[in-house]
DNA sequence: TTTAGCAGACTCCGGCTAAGACTGCTAAGC
DNA sequence: GCTTAGCAGTCTTAGCCGGAGTCTGCTAAA
């Protein structure tokens, strides 16, 4: 008797279930409240719309659905989309050839800062929604060279070369006056002792060696430490590439313009996104976040997907696509976890 | 009797062009149509509505204001607006706190980079409207020191250091092999030779001296010759930037998703608003472009007011803000003139 | 030339109705 | 005990109607 209960329990459970998947399919396709008589049909369950209506009152009891008024079809929850995206969910296979475009796509790219635009860009187009790729982190950048150049008296241009195509310049007023060839001495000094090494490895020994030998050291030597210390001591770039942001007009969801106004605006701010990026680049893979669910107010009726990208198993940058809650996901899903594949193995320094 | 014939017809076109103006003000003031007996409150000149009428009757007829409906006031027509701007208006002069909040951010400004997206900011929040601002003209760039660093074998990363204060990377792939001495020199010699003078006039002195010695001259100066017309043959910087773009989504005529979308995609390809903002780096002084008179369905129901900025006489770029066609023209064109001055002030190499 | 007055047109708004879509409930059926 | 048919009730949507308000164009008078 009562494995019998249980096991018509679990019956009962799973068919739910099943009805909460086929509902929120229905509803991520045509993006209308869902009725028991549409659900029945679609369910291929072979129940009456009244079955199904009992169903239905329980998933709204478990705060997977909701009916917008009462005689209304049901939509789902952020609570249902969740329940969705991490059990329900069945991706659907990429096609080989979006594979074959992403890949080519981003290896014509001809520097990091352009392979980071294509990548949002092309997240975007495929989606259709708004890709946002971040920069990569300094931290994995290895120096291969670096310059001074002197523009005026206490001004210094430095020319940091990393990893074989990317190059940053940075202006800095230093408390002395330096020579060229005192420049030139302090930038061998630079490049022989430190090439290779990535930024945050360098910055460490630098402060190591600065404090162990400050009296011994030499004047000049010195005030190469410290200009190579204020050189790496800038803002670290936290940044992301956007594209297609104008996608998210074409959804009716997406009507209230005072919504979209807020979203743009939050685009353009940074502070919230970066929020949301920093948040999944500390977690191991794909991340989703649905709605409010992510405590931000702006970006309630939107999900964002992101995929970490990395570089020898580090963790560098996140990318993803942000969009209305009701999205895609089973196609969204592969596609940003291909991109971030892809992505990885283009900045692999050769 | 002529004579007085004369002068009534003056003064009958005089009292009909001082109605556009106030039927204009007022449009802009609450964005709906004026009727016959607002518009005789307004005028200040004793007459009764249904004389009024009879003027809107004629102003229509010159299709300089029309009826969205039978039995609705007037509102300006493209024509109209475009009367209005240049021969009606009278512009409102500029608090001077506010010229001082401009010339204070502006200078206070880091780079040339941050000049111009600080006065495309300063236009959008003071306007209310997105602002905009061309890069300058590398024409107008005077060469302050050339560097050249071997990235590669074939691969050389040139750094070119402008106006005191302005850096550009550019990496470029040779045809032969570079020893880093043989760059030195070439640098050096690049230095001497050219430090100080405009890009423009480099690229065409490299030329005639690259032909006049094409036999006689050494080997390696000759490919110095190339290297440097390789670095300056690089595209054109054609780029803005925009700020404030959100403003936009507040105005009521802009309510049309569509519309917006479509403006918000002409801003991100570049080339339709490009194409405006060339029009005006040619010509003197301020520009206003009114709805459809650009040519472009995009541009219907936006105008774009411009004036460019100079250095030393010559134009090197464009600033200005684009909003809805009613907007407040006596407040906007006396700002973007100011910047334009005030940005031209700055840029003034010292 | 200006003005008053009037008929006509059109928008906007609220209220009303009919149609349609669902739900929840109850009672009957398997 | 689960499932189902049927029914009453609820809510949205679209459409229609009528009144209020506005504004125009016309005509005739000042």
């Amino acid at each position: 008797m009562a494995r019998s209960r249980k096991e018509t329990d679990k019956s009962n459970t799973e068919r739910a279930e099943s009805l909460l998947k086929t509902l929120i399919e229905r509803y991520i396709q045509d993006g209308q409240p869902i009725g028991s008589r549409a659900l029945a049909k679609d369910s291929g369950l072979d129940l009456s719309p009244a079955t199904i209506r009992n169903v239905m009152s329980d998933l709204e009891d478990m705060g997977l659905i909701l009916a917008p008024h009462t005689s209304a079809g049901r939509v789902p929850t952020d609570k249902g989309y969740r329940m969705f995206v991490d059990s329900l969910l069945t991706v659907k296979p990429m096609q080989a050839a979006v594979v074959d475009t992403i890949k080519q796509q981003l290896a014509a790219s001809a520097n990091t800062d352009s392979v980071i635009s294509n990548a949002s860009s092309m997240l975007s187009e495929i989606t259709q929604l708004t890709g946002v790729v971040t920069m990569p982190k300094r931290e994995q950048v290895r120096l291969e060279h670096i310059e001074f150049l002197k523009l005026s008296t206490k001004r210094i241009l430095v020319i940091l070369v990393m990893n074989g195509q990317e190059v940053q310049n940075r202006v800095i007023d230093t408390d002395r006056d330096f020579s060229a060839s005192e420049l030139q001495q302090s930038a061998n000094y630079l490049n022989a002792e430190f090439a290779g090494q990535d930024l945050s490895t360098i910055r460490s020994r630098l402060v190591t060696s600065m404090q162990q030998a400050r009296d011994s050291m030499q004047q000049l030597m010195q005030d190469t430490m410290n200009l190579a210390d204020q050189v790496l001591d800038s803002s670290k770039n936290d940044d992301y590439i956007l594209a297609g942001e104008t996608n998210l007009m074409s959804y009716n969801e997406m009507c209230d313009i005072n919504k979209l106004r807020n979203l743009f605006d939050a685009f353009n701010s940074k502070r919230d996104i970066l929020h949301i990026l920093d948040q999944s680049i500390q977690a191991e893979g794909m991340q989703i976040f649905i709605g409010g669910e992510s405590g931000n107010k702006v970006l309630d009726d939107v999900s964002v997907v992101t995929a970490p990208y990395k570089v020898d198993d580090d963790v560098i940058g996140v990318l993803g696509v942000i969009g209305p809650t009701r999205m895609a996901y089973d196609r969204v899903i592969p596609i940003v976890d291909v991109t971030a594949k892809v992505l990885s193995a283009i900045l692999r320094p050769d």
